[in-house]
This record gives C-alpha cells, structure tokens and sequence, in this order.
DNA sequence: ACATACGGGACGCCCCGTTTAT
DNA sequence: ATAAACGGGGCGTCCCGTATGT
C-alpha cells in the first residue's frame, strides 16, 4: 500500500531540482551538472529518464502544466458562479504575482529562451497560453458576459502582463497586484448591456 | 549634413547586428563571433568600443530605448489630446505586436535572460518598463482619467502582455492585437464619474 | 566422469565469453556489461565471483596460462629428446602465429594494457614470461646446449617477436612462420663446440 | 633568421606532452584532459590542430617512426660496413630497450591498442615494423649473406621481442640486452657459405 | 582595423565499473 | 536475478576575452 515513498524518485528528484533552478535562473544558464549536483543524481540516470536536456524541459513544462491547472483550480473553487470564478482566479493571480518569491511563469521563460515556434518546448508554452486563454473565454461565456472570446484574450494578455511583470520588478514597484483591479474593469466592461468591444461599429 | 554616412561605424555596426540577433535568437543564443562574422567587424575592435558582451547589450538596450521612445512618440504625434494619444500609442502597439515581423519586447527578453535585479541590463529592462509605466499615468492624469496611477499600471500591464503575446504567438493566434480594444476599455473605465478601481467599494 | 558439463557454471561462462572479447579486442576495449550481454550472466552474479573486473581479468590470465602449458606440453610431447621438444615447441609456435585465427599472446596484451609492474596482471604477464623462459632454459640444459641460460633468453626474445608479430600482422606479411627456422639457427650455434654467447670477446 | 624559438608550437608541444604520456600509459589509458592539462593547452587549439584523438595519435606516431629512424641511423652510421651496421644497429637496441627509463615500442603498442588492422594508427605501426624488416633485409643484402629475406625477418622477430621485453620486465631480469648476442647469432648462421635457413638440412 | 590564434572553461552526451534496491 | 542508481571520466563543441601579427 506504500510505495517508495521515503524517497523520491531520482526522476521527481531531477524534474524538482531542474524546475526550481530553471525558475530562478533560466533554462539556457542552468547546466545538466549543476541539476545533477543540486539533486545528487548520476549523470547516466538523467540520461536514461530524458534523451536530452531539451527533453527534461519539455517534461518538466509538462509537469508546469498540470501544477498550474491545480493551482488555478484551487482558485477558482473558492467561488460559485462562472464569474466569481474568473474574479478569483485574477485575485489569486495578483496575490502570487506581486509575492516576492513569484519568479513568473515558466512558460514565457520556454517561449523567450526557445524562440522558434517549432520548437518542442516553444510548443508547450504555446499549448499552456493557449488553454488557458480557452478557460478564460468559457468562464466568460458561462457568464454570459457579452463578447466572451474577446474578453478572454483581454484578460490573458493582462494574465501575461502580471507574469512578466512578476519577474521583471521582483519586490519593487511590482504592478502584479493590480491585475485584479484591472481584470474587474475588463470584466465589467463586458457585463453591461452596450457592448464596447467585438464588432459593434468599429474596427 | 551628416557625415560619413555611407560607412556607418563599427560601433553602429556592431549594434545594429547584434540588435538584431539578439532580438531573434536571444540575448544567451548569440555569441559573439556570430556577431562579428554577421557585421564583418574584428574581435579587438569590438573590445574597443564594449569592455564585454555584457557592456554591448547594455548599450544595445539603451539605444533601443531611446528608439522605443522615438517610434512612441511618433505614434502618439498623430492625436492631439492625451486620451487621444493613449488610444493611439495602444492601437499602434496592437498593430506592431500583431505584425509577422515583430519579435516582441527586448526589454522583456533582458529581464528574463538576466533575472537577478542587479544585473545592468535587467535595471536598464526595469527603468524602461517604469519610464512607460510613468508615461501612461502622465497622460492618464493629464487626460483627467480617474486614479491615472492605477490605470498606469493597468495599461503597462496590458502593454507587456501584448508584447510577450507578440513573442509567443507568432503568426497564428497572435492576440497582441486586442491590447487596443482592452486598453480603451480600460480608459473607459476610468473615464467615468464613479470610480471602479482603487478603494472606492469594489467589485 | 565429469559432471555438469551441459550447463557449465555462469564463472566459466564469463571467462570463456570474457576471454574470447579480451583477446580480440584488448582488455580495456571490453567493457563489463558487453561481457554480460553476450555471457548471459547478471552482473551481480559476476562480482559475486569476482571482486572487480581485474580480479576477473587476473583470473581469465591464471587460466590462460594453463591452457598455454598444456598447449604447449602437448606440442613438445611429439618429440623424444629436449633438443626435439624445443623445435617442436617453435614449428608449433610458427604454425600458430602465422595461422589467420591467431590473436596473438594475452600476456603481451596484458603487460601493454597495465603499464605498472606492480599491477596483478602485470606480474602475471611477467611470472609467466619468466616461467617459460625457464622452461627453454631448461630444455636447452637437458638438450646440453651451450650456455643454455643465454639460449633461453634469445629462445624467449623470439617467442615474443612471434607472438607481437601474430598481432601486428594479421593476415598479411606475417613473418611469425619464421621463428622456427629462426630457433633452430640459435640452437645450432649453441650446439657448436666453440661458444658463441657469453663474454667470448666483444662486448 | 630565427622564427619562433623560444616557446614551442602548442602542436609540438601536445605532440610531446602526449608522447610521454602514451608511452607511459598507454593510448586508451590517456585521456586528452589529461594532455591539456600538462601540455597547458586549450581544448579548442587541440582541435585546431588534429580532428580527433585518433589523429592525434597517428601525427604522434609518424612522428615517433621520423625520430626512430633518426635514432637508428645514428646507430648504425657508427659502423662503415653492413654488416657492422646490423651489428651495431642492435647493440644499439640492446643498450636501449635494457635501459631502465626505456618503456618498450610504441607501434607494438599501436597495434596492441587499435587491434583492427584498418585502423590508421594499426596501419602506420603495420608500415612501420615493414619498413624496419626491408632495412634489415637490405642491409643483409648488402653484406652478402645468406637469404637475406629470410634473416630480415628473423631479425625482425628478435627485435620486436626486445622492446615487448623493455616493456614487460622493466628494471628486473630484462633480457633484452640478449638481443645483439641473439642477433649475432643469426648474422653468423647466414654468412657461412653453405644455408642453415630454408630446406637444406642444416649447417 | 583586420585576421588569426590562444587559454580557460563550460557543456552535452555518452560509457564504465560498481553498489544497492527489489 | 533483474533492474536501477551512482560517481567518475571521456570526447568533441562552443564561447568569451586576450594577445598576436602586420
């Protein structure tokens, strides 16, 4: 009924190390022996988990992924209509976000340090962006908010503005906090009847 | 009545080409003798002018600020009021970010690539993102916007997540596009008598 | 009379496998688990019989240098008088060396592969090159050859020549074929009354 | 009139460092860190310089067989006829190879390390031990003796048991110094008149 | 100012011999 | 007995900054 669990595995111990050291650091300045140092694994047993580096990204992004969805669910539980969902999702954002040990999100770290859109991890981060991106349109379209695709991809550019944000001022000045405030007024701007966005007369 | 421009300077030379691989590839994926080879300069040249790698993509960085602000400027020239420059700097961001060409935002790329605060090119990235920052606020106070501090900060929210939506997305469902739409949703928001963000009762 | 001989035990396995790579491709060429693989055996089966991969090769040597006795016992058991076995001995030697299959000798490969005298198989090589150039020394003072100490070492020197050139020249140009008129020349000019070897008169 | 004295190429300095190296401890046991680190040279102007190890070792080894060649010549111009050329040649080789500091034939090693016989660094030990035989065999020749071919390869033979010999027993019991008897032995055995070699029947 | 070389170091991927868990 | 893990090492590539030649 146990199994193996006073110690990790050295494949959960790599993907810890690694993830926090790729966090902190970037995926370009973090070399496999110092993720193998950090996490006391042998060289040949990453290379058997992972055909390569790049691989041992693309896994940990993987494992990114569904921690994030866990996260945002978490969230999003705390509230009971589709649109008290998406307020505390934002709030939650806001609060990690602008939280000194927030280092952002790992997914534009993938996108900016793997440039090209084919590229595997590239990929996921745009997998990531993109269903994220979906949530946020559903719960708006479940909250019969007007023009919920346009307001989805409001609120995940401001989504992406907090992220970055988070990792560019770290404790000074950080914005990240008023992504709620913002995501509201975007949010309540879809809520009235006169619609400001999507095809009403302009553009 | 400049001179000696058919033969631009080394130093130019050098930025010029370095700019643009470091906006492609990356401020860590380029390497120096890239730069030299793409720009036909010699090694000891470029050490006289730059005491490092580090030195030259700090005085990249500046120079694209100043042509940042060049390229905003020239945007917001074209409305003559602040609301009207507001909307005109978020609608020429909307169409620059969603261009096939555009790379996004070095300054974001700085600040993920040097992710400790006191690296010189990450102060550069953090100074600028507070220069715009404050510009936005400035134009939101003297458009008479309500809480111009906070839509500063909403607005320089949305401006970074268009950008890294521009990097991420390149061509296909790039939303960088919405940022103007959201930016005057924000403005409007603002630009009514009751206040929906700061204190005044909330959501 | 013997029993269990169908399946011989996994330790003759892994010398036999280990012998027949050892001499085709040099003992640091064969790495342990090649061994494995083609032996079938499980690796904690070989370290049970053997406490590291010298101690294996140690005792691979201890085997080969009884095969190499009784190879060579067999050989000279052809001839009658010690003059008779030690050109048996040689035109075997010759037939051997010079023959495709021939690998050359394992002792000379080990005396090259562990530099040090001091290594085990190192003193392995080198007990057995004393012992049979002992054994010549012998034949020649029962065959009551001239300075048969001197004979023996010359005898011994030619040995070596033959098995080094088994290996160098494989197929082609083999000269190891010659090592037994090159033995009988020697042996003639210590048949002769007047000494040839020895401190006759130059240095 | 003087071009670069005073420091060494780092191509003749690898070519040294690694020499004494593979002399020592062998090709396979010697690891190009190691070279670097005692030869004070990068990595990257080793790869300047020689594609691979593998090449590396061959340029050593053709270099190796210009300094024996050297070496023998010497030997040998110390005497004004052939024969006194073959004499003196391994009285040469005697004195070397029972020198404590001499550590054996690098070819031998060559061929013992890189045992398939298309292996470049196989082929130039190959050549080199050919080339050896066709001076000894033509210096038979020129002296008149007796079957030369067939003296050339038995001196041959006699000369590679030599330097196998420095290299197994160093400093104790080494009988190379056996060599130039040896060697005398079969001179003497094709100069009289009437063949020991071949079919006849004996002296 | 160019061009080439160099030293030092990091890195990626791979393999080896050995030990420890199952 | 299967299988995984581990430390250590090896080779080849790349990069940065300096030092030459010239």
């Amino acid at each position: 009924v146990l199994t193996a669990k006073e110690t990790p595995s050295p494949r959960d111990r790599l993907l810890e190390t690694a993830g926090a050291l790729f966090q902190r650091y970037g995926f370009q300045a973090v070399g496999i022996d110092r993720i193998l140092a950090e996490s006391g694994v042998a060289k040949m047993t990453l290379y058997r988990y992972f055909a390569s580096k790049d691989e041992m990204i693309a896994a940990y992004l993987e494992q990114a992924d569904a921690q994030f969805w866990s996260w945002a669910n978490t969230a999003m539980e705390k509230a009971a209509t589709p649109k008290g969902k998406l307020v505390a999702f934002f709030e939650a954002v806001g609060d990690l976000a602008s939280s000194p040990e927030c280092l952002g999100c790992v997914f534009q770290g993938a996108a900016m340090a793997f440039p090209e859109i084919e590229h595997p991890s590239h990929q996921i981060a745009v997998r990531h962006k993109l269903a994220v991106r979906e949530r946020l349109t559903d719960l708006a379209r479940e909250a019969k908010l007007t023009h919920p695709e346009a307001l989805g991809v409001q609120l995940a550019l401001l989504l992406d503005g907090a992220w970055i944000a988070a990792r560019t001022f770290r404790q000074t000045e950080n914005p990240a906090k008023s992504v709620a405030q913002a995501a509201k007024a975007l949010i309540d701007a879809h809520t009235r009847a006169r619609s400001q966005s999507g095809s009403s007369k302009r553009r």
